[in-house]
DNA sequence: ACCTGAACACCGTTCAAGT
DNA sequence: ACCTGAACACCGTTCAAGT
């Protein structure tokens, strides 16, 4: 990376080159995409660009640093949301919408995570970042009655990060999967999971429950 | 891919490159893995091996090809099982479990499927398979009255899959993800989703349920 | 200090030459 | 018909030479 005498240029030239990088991925792929064409979108020769990388593999590494400090913003947005249920529906349709427009990259950095310790191990502490924050929110929501009781925070946290995954690699893959069937499913999903007495009860019996309880 | 004089041993080539080709990907990933490293992996110069596949590319669709015959076997399985909550534990744990030895090919091949047309057809023909026969399997559930009537088949068919996709991708990436508490995670998922009449019904009615119906 | 771009070892793919 | 392996264009990376 090279001791730099002007940190302020290096960190310019690092965000030139992420940029750059990002575009040329998102066109073509980590892969498919070459050094040559990254350090043309970028403006720059090679040894200018390994200067401030020492390898392809670690633009990918700041990529995905990117996409989870995004992600995890989103989180955090919602986690203080009052309606947990409603947050949740906005979320996916964020996550999974940003996604859209990202998914190559997504797919990259996964596939890359696969050999590379470095971003499996920042991937790892992504996802139970994404986990603690969420289980935080759904027991909040418990408190206020706006989640059901009868489930451990952990586990929906877990279920609803998984959840998000499949989403994201469905999106990705399926671009054209019936969005609204998918809405609707998400809808389900998360209703049956944390809404407090769900849609099992037998309409007579619901009743029952809301005159005497309510 | 050459017509060719010997169907049988054209049959037999494209097996031991698809063999050798699984093995290094598997070691060191669908773009790190050099063709000189399949060739000699199958015991055959490049020459031959372009003579039964066209492509590296061409390599990784026949791989998914297999992936997803074998997924579509387990899922066929289950849906002639009689308990479709047990089935779907099952089934996940097949799955995931597989995945588990072959997480970098599954993630190569969805990272390459974000390129590639042809393979990104074939995956979409895979999940909608799948989508399919689960939404078949839980319907005779339904009348079976092994699950919940309140939910549509293809709504929970969709997230069953989903599901199960955010599994494969959790268990690739992050792999000493607490078994234990996944298993938890999974099993209240589909008993929120599919069992009938579930615990979100407080003590003292569902009393009067199982009293009234049963 | 920062940058250039030719050079290096290696990649996927081809094809003249062998049997 | 089937196979070999050197050759081709191109890849990620390096480094002597410029400013």
């Amino acid at each position: 990376m090279a001791r730099s005498a002007d940190p302020a240029l290096a960190e310019r030239r690092r965000r030139e080159i992420v940029e750059a990088a990002m575009t040329c991925f998102r066109r073509r792929g980590f892969h498919q995409a070459s050094m040559q064409e990254i350090c043309a979108a970028a403006g720059m020769s090679a040894g200018a660009l390994y200067r401030y990388f020492p390898s392809k593999a670690d633009i990918i590494v700041a990529i995905a640093e990117e996409e989870h400090r995004d992600a995890e913003e989103l989180i955090d947005a919602i986690a203080n949301g009052a309606d947990i249920t409603q947050s949740l529906m906005t979320l996916v349709r964020d996550v999974v919408g940003r996604c859209v427009e990202d998914h190559p990259l997504t797919a990259d950095v996964l596939a890359e995570a696969m050999r590379d310790t470095e971003l499996a191990k920042r991937f790892r502490e992504h996802v139970i970042h994404m986990q603690r924050r969420l289980a935080i929110a759904i027991a909040a929501g418990q408190r206020r009655g706006s989640v059901d009781l009868g489930i451990n925070p952990e586990t929906a946290a877990r279920l609803v990060t998984v959840m998000i995954d499949g989403l994201i690699l469905r999106a990705a893959v399926i671009r054209d999967d019936d969005p609204e069937a998918l809405t609707a499913a998400l809808r389900t999903f998360v209703d049956r999971l944390l809404k407090p007495g769900s849609g099992q009860v037998p309409r007579h019996i619901a009743r029952m429950l809301t005159d005497s309880e309510s």
